[in-house]
DNA sequence: CGATTGGTTAAGCATAAACTTAACTATAGG
DNA sequence: CCTATAGTTAAGTTTATGCTTAACCAATCG
């Protein structure tokens, strides 16, 4: 796992704000336009475009512009991405409870018998 | 789903940063002291104090003082409130794949008997 | 053509993040 | 007691974020 670190900063920065969360959510529904993903949002346009070039920067969108206007839809592949991390953390913190459960029943047992050892 | 996004907020937040990643990957095998965790991190020891309030803060993890040493532990539930969210897209892209599916399955039949007018 | 609609860029601004160094507290150990 | 260890707090600096407004281009359409 040799550090491509800020390919998951990217992605995690990317979902830690709730105007593109919204966005995401949006687009896991169906593709939508520019104009159409800004009307529900407070904000202005502009703001909005930036917001897509975050997503998409992270990977977790990709958009076409055909004509004037530009579409854009979910890239499912880099959520993936970051539930790999978080799923690999859970793999680690569940070895470890196996770890600790193994070496917790040599205790007892060792316990059980004491006559051994010094 | 009633919108408590300041939570998702800090949560995918805490987790945008490779140094608090590289905590919690430590954290996911074993309970580790504050030095402990400093120790191989190229910053200043108020530096990964901070660090580890951002992740308290998102629930990531839990600590107790004893004596003078503060020994930190993963807190597996928040993890697991990301990894929800993630999945809700992805079920949520799915199923849009399936009405996809089932609309151009719709379309074949339809073309294979055109006979039915307007 | 001329006006609209949809999108894009640039510049500026206020706030938040990630660090640092310097001081300070509180336990341990000799 | 005295000092080293482990952690904490405060304050200040630099850079990144998230937003705005003001232009600016490029397809449509009447």
């Amino acid at each position: 796992m040799l550090n491509q670190s800020s390919d998951l900063d990217r992605l995690f920065h990317a979902l830690s704000d709730p105007a593109r969360r919204a966005i995401l959510e949006r687009l896991s529904l169906a593709p939508v336009s520019v104009s159409g993903l800004a009307r529900p949002l407070p904000m202005s346009l502009p703001a909005v475009l930036q917001h897509l070039h975050v997503l998409d920067g992270a990977g977790l969108i990709r958009s076409e512009k055909v004509g004037r206007v530009r579409t854009c839809a979910i890239e499912p592949a880099a959520l993936g991405r970051a539930e790999q991390w978080i799923n690999a953390r859970r793999t680690e913190w569940e070895h470890r409870l196996d770890r600790l459960g193994e070496y917790l029943e040599t205790l007892s047992r060792e316990g059980a018998d004491d006559d051994r050892g010094p």
